[in-house]
DNA sequence: TGTACATCAGTGAACGCGCGTTCACTGATGTAC
DNA sequence: TGTACATCAGTGAACGCGCGTTCACTGATGTAC
């Protein structure tokens, strides 16, 4: 076989990856067990075979999604990141694209709000995935030179996060696009070269 | 008796109030009928003599909220509110206070996250509240002379909302402290007179 | 003022349903010889 | 190469439980006379 991984491995991760989409979409209690099996072409039973429990699947699904958002972040600040890659890092996640996709996008603007109430490991997970994300946003501007690099970065993360989550609430499509596009100008706004 | 209202109607707004607090904390999932009717004192039976469904509910519900949030705002930016007013708003909203009472606090960190899969009427609610908070934080940056007074209103909102929903992700309290901190911060970095 | 009665807010047993979880079983796969 | 067997991923019936909802009933309240 050319791939590694055995056949279970790989059922695994296809429930993982269904449950990811499905949680990114409709929370933390959006679907139920049968139903994700179901989506992996598979029948409920098999499920224990994979996890120990529903909120085994929960904390590693949030683990998957922050493995998609860190490959999304290489993508964009690698190694010399500079201010124009996360000035392009912000368009990407404030996009049409972001807005109409949610089942592959960040998992911030759709699930912080559930954090409080997760069961202990998938909240672990969680915490760590929103710390990774907003270094990445402070070293580039380390780099960049500004001093409060680290306010700046919280504030950055707090309103791109808010802002997909306040556009992703309105079901008028203009509404939302306005979002937006007025936080992207004024995010753009802010990180001008020293 | 002084009060005009009826027995059922203070029971009805009893109800309400805890629904409002319970929703705020724990979500549209996170509350069952018969819970909801025992915070309030009641069996589960009389909740259909209030409200058609535990929909009717969640929607009345969520109007309720934001009656709350209008009322602070009523008292943070009244008739000639300016820069100081909405900069003490910013203060509030993000104060530790409000970190650590969400069930009295704003829907949107807990809740936004949410709206797309609520019922129809919860969700135009809900998207109504949110439009009111974003027009009257605009309406004092227009009156002091901004010329992007919506493009920085819409800013200065998601950048509230998504800081308090990432504060109240973090577990450790310093951690969430800072978020506030230095997202007030820098929104009061916005809040310069021309 | 006292009695009879209508009203109706609230009670609690009962319902059907979908959920997470368990477990005895099936049947395809790959190895041993 | 062909047969016998062990392995184990996946199946599907069954479980107990909490949910939203219904409904016949209770009992306190206030009005009629």
């Amino acid at each position: 076989m050319a791939d590694k991984s055995t056949h279970k491995e790989r059922t695994r991760e296809r429930i993982l990856d269904e449950a990811a989409q499905a949680l990114r979409v409709g929370g933390t209690e959006g679907i139920s067990v049968g139903a994700l099996m179901k989506r992996a072409g598979l029948t409920h039973g098999g499920f224990y075979a994979h996890f120990q429990s529903r909120d085994d699947l929960v904390a590693n699904a949030v683990d998957r999604m922050f493995r998609d958002s860190a490959a999304m972040l290489d993508r964009f600040l690698g190694e010399h990141a500079g201010l124009p890659e996360l000035a392009a890092l912000v368009d990407y996640y404030l996009s049409e694209q972001m807005l109409l996709a949610p089942e592959r996008g960040c998992p911030l603007p759709g699930l912080s709000g559930e954090v409080p109430r997760m069961a202990p490991a998938a909240r672990t997970r969680f915490e760590r995935g929103i710390e990774v994300f907003r270094s990445r946003i402070a070293r580039v501007l380390t780099d960049a030179g500004y001093r409060d690099a680290e306010q700046r970065a919280t504030s950055m993360l707090a309103e791109m996060v808010g802002a997909m989550t306040l556009a992703r609430s309105m079901s008028d499509r203009r509404t939302a696009s306005d979002i937006l596009t007025n936080t992207r100008h004024a995010l753009h706004g802010r990180l001008t070269p020293l």
